[in-house]
DNA sequence: TTTT
DNA sequence: TTTT
């Protein structure tokens, strides 16, 4: 079992990619509130999210900065070898599904849909993100 | 709603300090095994938990390396300054409840108490971790 | 581990009632859409919720029919007699957080608190719930 | 979201049966000990646990009595017509993942295998269970 | 109806 | 850096 589940808001547009094999991958930072912690002046955790193929595609079409959304996946540790040369480890949410808590833009006619809206569920992929 | 749920096994006896206050903070790291995944030699993530105060010295007196545990926590993305003077992120996860799956080392006599055990229900503590 | 977390809206107003000991109890039923599942007229899981103490006040004076929430609970399974003298189960969520995805009612001034809120964390009651 | 995480022992072994259209359906009740709770003399939810085609088949053929598991899955509540033409509900999880949190019986040669074993992924069927 |  |  390697669960999460966050509610949150996109701290910035996702970025789509592609890998060298033709694969998607969805990467966003989802801004998470603590509730009852620290209040200091930015009282939330930045949380990496990735999202892959068909998910990542609606990501990509469907996800914009302050949206809020539910991400459920499982946490990802990473090694990576940094520009210093260094080796580094980074710590990433693999989505497997994401469930909409609001619409990009609140229209005036959307009244029918204003519902979850849940999409997607993807696994293991065997390649690499390519940053 | 940051919620995180890993079952694993300590990659490692878990490490008790203290804060200047006093606080019990133990950590540890999590291994926790893909399913599905790539199947390199090394097929876990390794993941950074933190637990606090009665918790963590709960974690110290019973838990030690290779046992096998769920941890419910949040998951947090802590900044630090690195030894380089760069400023760093580090993810790990925040214990709230732990759940033993097995005992320390099995005792010929522990028939009657090999059930789940649970402890511990920690929240945000204010405090930085003393590493 | 018993941990249920649903999001789901409101299907009637919550009922609050009290034991015979002052403790507050709130209970609702929330409807939760399914996904990908049959699609037949009524597509929704309406799930029995209970809240107590505090946390049952909060959800009185702040939940109404058809608001959206997120709940983090346990399901618990209680026996009970019913009318014609059979002993029958019922199957309940025990909400220990309950998170708002949106407000009562949309007012011209909560710019600065749309974000989820988080309310209670209730445990065990060792009381009956007053049916 | 509609997600159900529980750790317990089967309190029975599965029972497996099979749709007019020849789909597997297993189930079994989950017993889930409570903490901290009320300390009767039966203190557990015995959970109605459901699941569907190779994920039923496997439990048929994995899981016995007594045995601890970790489920995942989905909370549905069904209405039946009861026996005296009553309507009523039914709460049962839908498990869409099970790990093994310990062997069927320890044989002496699993020296390899004595992990945690995850198995499944079911969804939601468009068949009524065969009761 | 029930597990350990 | 790592568990089984």
């Amino acid at each position: 079992m390697n669960k999460v589940i966050l509610v949150g808001r996109l701290a910035q547009d996702p970025e789509v990619r592609y890998t060298q094999s033709g694969k998607a991958v969805a990467s966003f930072t989802l801004a998470v509130n603590r509730f009852g912690g620290g209040q200091g002046q930015n009282n939330a955790d930045f949380v990496p999210v990735v999202a892959w193929e068909k998910l990542a595609e609606t990501c990509g079409n469907n996800l914009t900065k302050g949206q809020r959304v539910l991400v459920e996946g499982r946490l990802q540790i990473r090694s990576y070898e940094a520009n210093d040369g260094q080796k580094r480890r980074i710590a990433e949410v693999v989505a497997q599904t994401i469930e909409f808590l609001e619409r990009k833009q609140a229209s005036s006619s959307d009244a029918g849909n204003i519902d979850v809206n849940s999409f997607g569920k993807d696994v293991f992929p065997d390649e690499e993100i390519p940053f």
